[in-house]
RNA sequence: GGCGGCAUAGCCAAGUGGUAAGGCAGCGGUCUGCAAAACCGCCAUUCUCCGGUUCAAAUCCGGAUGCCGCCUCCA
């Protein structure tokens, strides 16, 4: 597999430290507030990831984190009334809700910060001894950043650029303005633990530092986040973390790009962001999660309405050639006859070829294109009769299903029966569109009346009136089937 | 101010040296009582613009324009 590596610039070849296991960490979220659309794409890009090398044959360690204390927290419980522990609690919870939605896997190891201060304590107390990092006369305690060689390396800049430019308010207790906290004195009020430096609580990046040491050990294979979290949080974890133990922390840095609305970025302080809730109140989430494997992993993703409409549109195709396989092999025994070999063959090409796009950097958007081949090759041998019948199709078809599956297995996509699922997003729609499916199923039962009485003038008004709801009737040979356009 | 990214048809979008995937929409056909779905065919001589390198460039280099991001909490 290849993999764009962030520290590198460059696509590299996947090459684990261990054989047959991979290690990865990911920056899970800050507990303060309802997940957006954001999150979802960075957890969807890192499901994927840890489900594809799962399906490459690798023993994936997994561990996401939960920063539940923090500056947002804390202000955030005091508006809500509520301990900080009870707000990361409920943010938790809710990521859980809405990310079991779009069917990201609970990650192997999923630590809180708050449950692992003794290791950042500890942390800290190295990196104070090693020389690294100094306290003040507040009681808080800095790392040293030019001390450690190669910061900045990882987001790209130097250090010199990093001051020029520097909008921070000017800290007087600082050693140098670029120095960040490890570990912040209490406020009074504030929740705090007790360290050799009195009451505080750490500083953000420190977590990751110590929470990736104690599960994966260092150095690990592959660590992840959102490309906003490179600079300061990575930079500054890598700078630790490298202090502490070493030598080098991480061997691949991946980093997911944003999801922007009207080609702005979709963030918290801009306030233009869409909660994953907010959209599986009209959608499926699995709308959701295909619309954000439409695009590569690492471009800007621009989110609207009408792309997810096509999103729903697009996995909509997909179901019906699904359910249309389903229903066939249902059917009765095949007979021998003709092999289709082009079929075959066009079919385990598409396979390669869905493999080589997953394998090259995580290319999910050229994956779907052959998904759609797949899609298509299938359409149309199931308009040959003699395919449906004969054994040798049977088998393709079987076939077709499977691989259907198996990368739905990786994708996290096409995983329900086919009928169930069109089943949902019609009724999704009927509710985006206050539309009652029962008062549609009178009208089609009433214009099926009307055919079978030869009554086609009537029959027409029906579809008509359901046209202008947009809503078109099928004629099957199972009796008629509605749906939206 | 510094650093980085992006620009592909009406829309969305893949594509880092070999002659433009895929989806939506549209057009023609098959099928159909009429339709829909599905299938077949058509739909970018061209990848923002201007130069350059090369037998060959959407892809590499230089420049211009536009948009975005990071430098402050942010997935």
């Amino acid at each position: 597999m290849i993999i764009y590596n962030t520290l590198k610039r460059q696509k590299e070849r996947f090459i684990h430290l261990e054989p047959g296991k991979v290690r990865m960490y990911v920056c899970g979220i800050t507990a303060y507030d309802f997940c957006h659309i954001g999150h979802a794409r960075s957890c969807v890009v890192f499901d994927v990831l840890v489900r594809y090398l799962r399906f490459l044959g690798f023993k994936v360690l997994f561990v996401r984190n939960f920063t539940d204390v923090d500056d947002k927290i804390i202000k955030k419980a005091q508006e809500e009334g509520l301990s900080s522990m009870e707000v990361a609690e409920k943010y938790i919870q809710a990521f859980y809700e809405d990310m079991g939605a779009l069917n990201i896997l609970r990650a192997d190891i999923e630590p809180r910060a708050t449950e692992h201060i003794q290791e950042m304590v500890r942390l800290t107390a190295k990196l104070l001894e090693k020389g690294y990092a100094y306290v003040t006369s507040k009681g808080d305690i800095y790392f040293r950043v030019r001390k450690i060689s190669g910061y900045g390396q990882l987001s790209g800049r130097n250090i010199e650029e990093l001051q020029a430019g520097t909008r921070i308010a000017l800290d007087e207790d600082k050693e140098d303005q670029l120095d960040f906290a490890l570990w912040k004195a209490a406020k009074p009020g504030e929740t705090s633990w007790d360290s050799p430096w009195g009451a505080g609580r750490p500083g953000w990046h420190l977590e990751c530092s110590a929470m990736s040491e104690k599960y994966l050990g260092i150095p690990f294979d592959i660590h992840g986040g959102g490309q906003d979290l490179a600079f300061p949080h990575h930079e500054n974890e890598r700078a630790q973390s490298k202090a502490a133990f070493d030598g080098e922390f991480v061997k691949y840095w991946v980093h997911n790009g944003f999801v922007r609305v009207n080609a702005e970025k979709m963030s918290k302080s801009l306030g233009n962001f869409v909660t994953i809730r907010d959209i599986l109140a009209a959608y499926h989430g699995e709308v959701l999660r295909f619309f954000l494997l439409t695009n590569h992993y690492r471009s800007p993703l621009d989110f609207s309405d009408t792309a997810l409409q096509e999103a729903e549109k697009a996995l909509k195709k997909i179901y019906w050639t699904k359910s249309a396989l389903e229903k066939e092999l249902e059917k009765h025994e095949g007979t021998r006859g003709e092999q289709f070999s082009e079929a075959r063959e066009e079919f385990q090409e598409l396979t390669e070829k869905w493999n080589q796009a997953m394998q090259d950097d995580l290319n999910t958007a050229q994956a779907l294109g052959y998904v759609f081949g797949l899609v298509r090759l299938a359409n149309r041998m199931l308009d040959i009769k003699s395919f449906r019948k004969n054994e040798p199709g049977k088998t393709l078809m079987h076939d077709m299903l499977d691989a259907l599956k198996k990368w739905g297995e990786v994708l996290g996509v096409f995983l329900s029966p086919g009928p169930a699922f069109l089943e949902q997003l019609k009724i999704m729609r009927c509710r985006r569109q206050n539309i009652d499916p029962q008062a549609i199923n009178k009208m089609v039962q009433k214009r099926q009346e009307a055919r079978k009485e030869k009554n086609f003038e009537a029959a027409d008004r029906i579809r008509q009136e359901l046209a202008e709801l947009g809503i078109e009737v099928m004629d099957t040979p199972d009796g008629p089937v509605w749906d939206f356009a």
